[in-house]
DNA sequence: TAACAGTGGAACGGATCGTTCCGGTCTGCT
DNA sequence: AGCAGACCGGAACGATCCGTTCCACTGTTA
């Protein structure tokens, strides 16, 4: 087949529109294979998008950039999610909301479990901070409509995406499904209710778990 | 010094006794390196014990073998934990009890973290099987108490102690109080209260998170 | 049809790691 | 005293893995 249409370039077919395709392939296929294991060799992304290596090598100068790339995407991601939760008028609501998509789309996978594998941008940094100051006004929302236990901190919700992102079965469904219940007994555990003990040890801190962040040894 | 003491080969001192003190430090060694990297070299556990690799290797057939006694060892500790539990009159203390010791333990690194990096021995699956009984048991005698809700199931100990050995900070003991708070916070999460929601999906089921068990690619 | 963007995948060089091996030391026994 | 050997430290080896480069090839565009 010859060029197919007279559009301009928007449609797709020849190499142009290959590769157009190939960026969103790639991309998908790195998100999938380093949510799975964030040491896989860069041979395991290009397998899994059906491209050579060097589709990879024209997008990207390294493997270095491919998981910024990732990481600032989840991030990004956090963002606009908690953007997006503040418009709903429930505080309740809005928080768990929030949290469930987070949850969902695995976003702390791609963020918290990939730093350290690269330097970080200033952009990045920047991010992060404004995720922080997004999820802190949520959270003080949902600490405000009561039904929040009052022992509850913030840095609370680092442990909970650590324990949903935790929960992990081969099949990527199944996985949801597992993470939403955790996150369910999660949610009810953290709820005020009528009898239970106040929490043990001192709560969180803020940056307790920036060690994260910084690349290793 | 020439043979210090008298006492047939008890006490200490001596090219036996090294050897015997070797015995331990290199097994605290390699589960402090492997509770922290479950792939980390063999000669980092070496390093850390303050011995060379020789020490190792006369003990062990290889760092397969290391691995398979440590993950076996976890699990002895879970069984001997679950049987001293039993033994608490009150069934709610003795479940979250051998929860918390569990957790303590770290005993769910060892093992189930663990798994897939080595060929298990039949007596393993056999304590395995023995390890599972007892949780069960401990499990229903909780239920029978009347404090956990009616829509957990035995698996959800399983998703309750990845949640807690996926919180991880540099330092050991702190790692331990927030482990303390996110086993807290689950434990309110499963017990009864009066105007929560069922959890959602299908309950995690039996053999679910078996895949652990079997040898990695 | 000539130039070239885009690509597949072999090949290279460096790093890592499990394991072996050898030379040395100290001990326990004769 | 002295010797055989248990025990040890750590260098060296070989295998494997992985990131990156490189080149030949293909269809497209001008």
């Amino acid at each position: 087949m010859p060029t197919p249409s007279g559009k301009t370039d928007a449609p797709l077919a020849g190499r142009r529109a290959q590769a157009a395709r190939n960026d969103e392939v790639i991309l998908e296929a790195a998100r999938a294979v380093f949510l799975d294991d964030p040491k896989a060799p860069i041979a395991a992304v290009a397998e899994r998008a059906g491209v050579g290596i060097s589709a990879l090598y024209r997008r990207y100068a390294g493997k270095e950039d491919l998981l910024r790339q990732l990481c600032h995407d989840g991030l990004r991601r956090y963002v606009a999610e908690a953007e997006a939760a503040l418009g709903e008028p429930d505080d309740w609501a809005a928080f768990a909301g929030f949290v469930a998509r987070v949850v969902d789309a695995d976003v702390h996978s791609l963020t918290v479990h990939l730093a350290g594998t690269f330097t970080p941008t200033e952009e990045m940094g920047r991010d992060a901070m404004r995720a922080n100051e997004l999820a802190t006004a949520l959270f003080q929302r949902a600490r405000a409509s009561g039904r929040l236990r009052p022992d509850v901190v913030v840095q609370d919700l680092g442990l909970l995406l650590e324990a949903c992102a935790a929960v992990r079965v081969p099949d990527a469904e199944r996985t949801r499904q597992l993470r939403r219940r955790q996150l369910a007994v999660l949610l009810a555990g953290l709820s005020t209710a009528p009898d239970t003990d106040p929490l043990p040890g001192p709560p969180p801190a803020a940056g307790e778990f920036d060690w994260r962040w910084q690349r290793r040894e």
